[in-house]
DNA sequence: TCGATAGTTCAGAAATTGTGAACTAATGGA
DNA sequence: TCCATTAGTTCACAATTTCTGAACTATCGA
């Protein structure tokens, strides 16, 4: 819970975390290297995916040479209720106005 | 929305938080210098309460020699939905877990 | 004006986070 | 099999953030 909150209060790791839970597919780690305004590298990516992870928000799976991440959404609901959908609907009002207001 | 979950995702500012949100006056900062296992020092609530301060989480008002603090739940939820209402509902229900285990 | 109470500010210590470099793991040729 | 390539992890140190004791400000009451 505290994991979850401290996982999500960072921009990059909110990003990651909304990407991943609303592709209808799994998400290998560095398709994430542009969420923020300068280039995410690759150990900072890991570190970040290893947050979310530790947090319970996602699952990852080797496949060959690559990691593929899913978003643990029934498990998460299943102990926490709304709280996910909650903080990820603020998220994506919050992107909206971003962009909004960036033209 | 940020810095709101970064202020919540410390258990001792999230536990004062929950504190001034149910209390039904206003609390004064040194009122939460036992949320911990280990005594806060007041430096450190004083940053505390300036983080939820700057967070939009509590109001601070002096009152003579003290400050009076009150979440601002209005304000909160015209802006975030049940964003804290959900949080503040699992923190609440963890706290009873937490409690059920130590006996 | 003095003493007490409540909180803030500041500066250095302690802890956490970010990142380049080196590394591991898996794959696909030659 | 061996080498090159791709994807990610680990490590060590730099950069940033957080904690906290000491000194300070503000307010009140005697």
């Amino acid at each position: 819970m505290e994991a979850i909150l401290h996982a999500l209060s960072d921009p990059v790791r909110a990003q990651i975390f909304a990407g991943v839970a609303s592709a209808d597919c799994a998400q290998i780690c560095s398709a994430f290297a542009d969420v923020s305004d300068r280039p995410v590298p690759k150990s900072t990516l890991s570190q970040h995916f290893k947050v979310l992870r530790e947090a319970g928000l996602v699952r990852s799976e080797r496949h060959g040479v690559e990691v593929r991440n899913t978003a643990r959404l029934g498990e998460l609901r299943e102990r926490f209720g709304p709280l996910i959908e909650a903080i990820m609907q603020a998220h994506a009002k919050q992107q909206c106005e971003t962009r909004a207001k960036a033209g």
